[in-house]
DNA sequence: GAATGTGAAGGTTTTCACAGCA
DNA sequence: TGCTGTGAAAACCTTCACATTC
């Protein structure tokens, strides 16, 4: 376990991992090898073991890795054995998409407060949740202890509602605007541009442009 | 000009150049820098010119590339600059969500077939599509003449959606369920995992990870 | 002078291959 | 024997640096 930089890629298959470990669990098994746990996802038997070795050593030489036991560890690496507190930043479409997503809750993220300017909707009751007015984030966010927001405002106002979004002292942030965003060096950013996967299938289609999948 | 594999990233970052000369555009800029276009969209000038010439030399030296050409270039490269006739599997919260999303439709992508296993949808007008029965798909499919399909069913259930859209010729799949969808060679799968980019940022908030940021 | 286009260098990530252990 | 853990090698991707062109 040395203290390299570990790679946005191996985090990103963190995920894959927990998610499959998941599936194994609900299957009864104990045990799982890193060849069956890349089938299930795609990917190399070496490359799991390259990733989880960042981490510690999880496995038993000849078995393989316990499987209830590595999804805890790999959640804890992740810090999703805990439970975290989202603010969502624009109820319209997305918006209102993701206070539902299952996919969500289910790895701890909880959204707990919902945030629009739209006068028609500050005061009302969106699945449980009451809509506040995005002038009293700072307030709202500090007193309910929020973390981590969302923000699935239009394009063109992203900007100022992250700018007051960090004034808050939310250090981090899920990007569903499809416009770069600028946030100081101390805040985590992150972006979901939902056509840009949409656009790389039609660059495949008319390139047909090879796909990487794993030799094995 | 090479006739080497280009990679995923590049593709990805084809999008943003993209989305970047728009903006440039309706700024009423004639030209644009390497250097200009890699600031707004937090890369480095060389990544801007390497990317670039993967597909030709699209820039004049001493002055930059015309915005409006490139653009037109790009878009022309991604295969977006047509119209992309796209069908929609379960209209639940996300597959609402993504009838009405915007950057689709600007970039090309049609959503002009909705299909649901749920009664009391089906044969309903959703946003002005009315809602198929998924078990007529393969008929339906062919006759609208869809050629990429975007998967927002429950997870369980996704394979076997999946299953039937390969078996009526679909070559490019958009997957929303967070399962790994197996398909056959010849098909072009992408995923679209939302949690994942929350869990990214759950990992860097509890080890203070640090973010890779082009030096510049 | 300013900025592209691109080989070569440098860095990072993945894969290989095997020692080591249950 | 079976499968992990891991240095070393290979592949891949990014950055450098400069010749080239406008």
């Amino acid at each position: 376990m040395t203290k390299k930089r570990i790679s946005e890629s191996t985090i990103h298959r963190l995920s894959l991992y927990l998610r499959a470990l998941s599936v194994l669990e609900k299957e009864s098994h104990e045990t799982v090898s890193s060849k069956e746990l890349a089938k299930r996802e795609k990917l190399t038997p070496a490359q799991v073991r390259k990733d989880l070795s960042f981490f510690g050593s999880f496995g038993t030489r000849g078995l393989g890795y316990p499987v209830s036991d590595l999804k805890k560890q790999i959640a804890s690496i992740l810090g999703i054995d805990r439970l975290w507190k989202v603010a969502l930043f624009g109820v319209g479409n997305i918006g209102s998409a993701l206070v539902s997503y299952k996919e969500f809750s289910r790895q701890g993220f909880q959204i707990i407060k919902l945030f629009d300017n739209d006068q028609r909707k500050i005061g009302s009751n969106h699945k449980g949740i009451i809509i506040s007015d995005i002038k009293d984030m700072e307030k709202e966010l500090q007193e309910a202890q929020i973390e981590i927001a969302v923000i699935a405002v239009p394009a063109t106002v992203a900007q100022y509602i992250v700018d007051d979004v960090v004034k808050a002292g939310i250090k981090a942030i899920l990007n569903f605007a499809p416009i770069n965003l600028k946030v100081p060096q101390d805040v985590y950013l992150r972006n979901e541009n939902m056509s840009m996967e949409l656009e790389y299938l039609s660059f495949a289609l008319v390139n047909n442009h090879s796909q990487k999948r794993p030799k094995i």
